[in-house]
DNA sequence: CGTTACGTACACAGGTTGGTGTATTTAAGC
DNA sequence: GCTTAAATACACCAACCTGTGTACGTAACG
C-alpha cells in the first residue's frame, strides 16, 4: 500500500489532482459563476498547475461538462430512497431544501453557457428530465390519477423555487411546498373521499 | 417641425442614437446573453460609433440596467388591464404566453451578472415583486381567501415555467397554467359550493 | 460666415481570457 | 542508477474585453 491511489497509468502523487480540480470547480462555479471563474484562479484554488489541469481536461468546456455530470448522484441525495416515508411523504420531502442548499446549478449553467448544443446543457436537460421521471414514478406509487402530469408539475415547482430564490434572495421553497401539497391532494384520491 | 425630435440639447441627427442602442441591446442580449455581447458588436448592430455609445451610457453596466428597466411597461402588456375579463380570467391570462415570448430576461440577467448589488439585479427584484403584487391585487379582486399567498404562488409558477422553458427548450407554460387553475379554484370560494 | 454640439472613424491602452511551449522536478518501477 | 511518466513553474500567445483619446465631419443655429 505504498501507492495511495492508482490512477489511469498506475501512479499518483499529490492525492488526486483530478479530484481537487473538480472540487475547486464545484466551489468556484457556484460562488462566482462559470464565466467569471478563470482557469488561473481555479488552478490556484485546486493547488494544481495549469498545465496539469489541461492534461486532465482538454478544455474548460469539458471541465464544465464533467462538473455538471458530477451532480447526478449528489442532488436529491436520499429523497427517493427513504423507505421510512410513504410515497406521498417522499414527494413532499423533495421540497424540504435546507436553505443553504445546492441550489441547482443547472439553470445557471444553461443561462451562462447559452448554447443548447453545449454538452453541459445536454446534461442539464437530462438531469431535469430524470428528476421529473423520478417524481412521476413516485407519484405513480402514491396512487396519483395522472402521475406524468403530477411529476411534471412538481418538477416545475422545484425549478420555480430555485429560480425565484436566485433572483429574490429569499427562500421560495416553502411556497413551492405549499403548492405541492395542494397538487398532491388534488391528484391522489384519498380513502376519506 | 424642421427638427424631428428634440434631445437634451435641442438637436438630433440620425433619429435617436439612444433608441438604436437600446434596441440593439434588446436584440443581442436576448439572443446571445449579456456577457457574450461585446460593445463593439453592439455598436455595429446599432449603427452607432462606440464613442457616442459611451456618451449616452457611461458604462456597459449602466446600459444593461437601462435595458432591463425598459421592460417594466412592456412585459405583461395588457393582462391586468383587460376589463373584458373577470379577475379570475385575468389571473389565468397571465399564463398564456405566445410561445415565442419575451421569456423573462430578469432571471438570465440575475444569473449572468451574478452580483446582487448590481443595479440591474435590483431592477430584476423590483420587477418580480411588482408582478407578484399585481397578481395579489387581482387575486384579491377575484375574492381569494388569502390573496398574498395566491399571488406569491402564481408568481412562482411564472418563474418556474420561464426557467424550465429555458433549460428544456420545451414550453412549460401550459403546465403552469394547469397548476394555476387548480390553485385558483382552491383559493377562491365559488358560489356553487 | 462662424460657433456649437453631436456624431464618426480609428487606433490604442490596459486587462483578462483560454490555452500552450519549455525546461525542470519528483516519484515509482526495473 | 536509469528510465518513464506525471506534475510543476513560468513565460507566453492570440483573442477578446471595456473604455478612452484624437482628429475629423456635419448639421443647425446666430
Amino acid at each position: 500500500m505504498t501507492e495511495l491511489e492508482k490512477g489511469p497509468q498506475g501512479r499518483r502523487r499529490g492525492r488526486g489532482a483530478r479530484e481537487r480540480i473538480l472540487s475547486a470547480s464545484q466551489q468556484l462555479f457556484r460562488e462566482q459563476g462559470i464565466n467569471r471563474t478563470g482557469m488561473d484562479q481555479l488552478c490556484a484554488v485546486a493547488q494544481v498547475s495549469k498545465r496539469t489541469a489541461y492534461q486532465h481536461f482538454t478544455s474548460k468546456d469539458e471541465l464544465v461538462a464533467e462538473y455538471l455530470r458530477r451532480f447526478d448522484p449528489d442532488v436529491m441525495p436520499g429523497v427517493f430512497d427513504r423507505t421510512d416515508l410513504t410515497p406521498r411523504e417522499r414527494l413532499l420531502a423533495a421540497f424540504e431544501i435546507p436553505a443553504s442548499a445546492p441550489l441547482c446549478p443547472y439553470i445557471a449553467a444553461a443561462v451562462e453557457l447559452h448554447d443548447p448544443q453545449h454538452p453541459a446543457s445536454q446534461y442539464a436537460r437530462d438531469y431535469k428530465i430524470a428528476i421529473a421521471a423520478r417524481l412521476t414514478e413516485t407519484a405513480r406509487e402514491a396512487g396519483a390519477i395522472n402521475p406524468e402530469q403530477l411529476g411534471e408539475q412538481l418538477a416545475l415547482l422545484l425549478d420555480g423555487a430555485a429560480a425565484r430564490t436566485r433572483v429574490l434572495n429569499s427562500a421560495s421553497f416553502p411556497t413551492a411546498a405549499a403548492i405541492a401539497a395542494v397538487l398532491i391532494d388534488n391528484a391522489i384520491p384519498t380513502a376519506s373521499e
